[in-house]
DNA sequence: TTGACATGTCACTGGTTGGTGACTTATGTT
DNA sequence: AACATAAGTCACCAACCAGTGACATGTCAA
């Protein structure tokens, strides 16, 4: 009765995943959910798939979740050699909260990264590890890091934050005080990524003598 | 034939829950799970909490899962009195990253936390929203802010950032670079902490034409 | 001691899960 | 036209799930 399609009904089945995780998150995954979701026999996710597991992988690994440095920068890569450190770190920071502001299922993945680990969770942290490595390559390449500054552990710690940031405005509306879902609030995030790009790479003299 | 104790029976309950969430996560958790490991027959679970979403609030709500002020300080709160706001700061973010990683319950329950978004996680972010904004209040009576900082968004960014870290650590050994499970590691995220916050309470001058 | 009730055990339901084998039917090749 | 194979449907399995009713038994008050 229907066309048979393979690549179609695969296309049917990845995009089922993806709504379903989007819309429910990966609590309800499941291969029947799956299928059900994609309007689509679940024996068909063993046969193209190879099983669940498989098909998480194949939708992790191939979708477009991961923003390019060029897309988190907001600019092609051959403008940002000339750009100052300054000015690159910060780019590069608020574009990352832009961009997983804008994409709820990376932020689902993101999200489920967080609970066990396993092969894909390993395979994923290390794409993106070394994207996070590219990134710290082409900073460290600008001759301005002030020294005694561990600018990957600062950027590390500001990445992190906004990430969590992102995703806990999912659940919460407030942190310390500061709007997660307001326009207000994220501009309030941005300034505090400035605020602190800004003080890090300008007073950095004086920094180790003062902490012993 | 067993002792009837409904109190010793109600903390075996939330015992093994607990166990069960530290060790399997919440993916696992579920009535029949709950009382398996606890020895006890699920039926109780219904009669003594009322359901497997009651016994959560319970547990969430009830536990000593959220390190006190003067735990995240390390020190008392009558000695935290006279610090510098520098130090204070930096006392307090190390201090939460430091019991967090104590704390392998806790971090279960933020996982958790971002999840879905229902009554008991919007309880649980109403009460650590109300410490987190003490925490500020303590921080901002201190008369040294510099003027043109919104240090609560500073604050909130670091203290996510060092948040998801430890979450992140569950499930990948690296970020940016830098080693999440050594100690080598997280000597390198104290430092970028105590760099942050350094330099955001002493560099704040022109900060404002220079944004523009 | 008797009776009432709380405590804990057991068995069962209806529904869902992951997974598999058998089946029908369309497609494309010869 | 005959055929092999791929594509999709269906029925079924054992295991698990949440939830409930019936029952046995310990505890305590009258």
């Amino acid at each position: 009765m229907t066309i048979r399609d393979v690549e179609k009904t695969k296309e049917k089945i990845l995009d089922g995943l993806g709504a379903l995780l989007a819309e429910e998150g990966f609590g309800a995954l499941g291969v029947n959910a799956v299928a059900r979701r994609a309007g689509v026999d679940k024996v068909l996710i063993y046969r193209y798939f190879g099983g669940m597991q498989k098909l998480l992988r194949t939708y992790a690994i191939g979708g477009d979740f991961w923003p390019s440095i060029s897309q988190q920068a907001g600019a092609a890569l051959s403008e940002l050699a000339g750009m100052s450190l300054r000015d690159l770190s910060v780019r590069l920071l608020k574009g990352h909260m832009r961009e997983l502001l804008k994409r709820p299922r990376t932020q689902e993945i993101m999200r489920w990264e967080l609970l066990k680990r396993n092969e894909l969770s390993d395979e994923l942290a290390r794409a993106r590890e070394q994207q996070g490595l590219e990134i710290m390559q082409l900073l460290g390449s600008l001759d301005d890091v002030p020294p005694g500054v561990d600018l990957a552990a600062v950027a590390a710690l500001v990445h992190a934050g906004l990430s969590y940031l992102v995703l806990r405005a999912h659940t919460a509306d407030d942190y310390i005080g500061v709007g997660l879902n307001t326009t207000k609030g994220r501009r309030r995030i941005e300034n505090a990524v400035e605020t602190i790009i800004d003080a890090v790479l300008r007073c950095h003299s004086d920094e180790k003598e003062n902490r012993k």
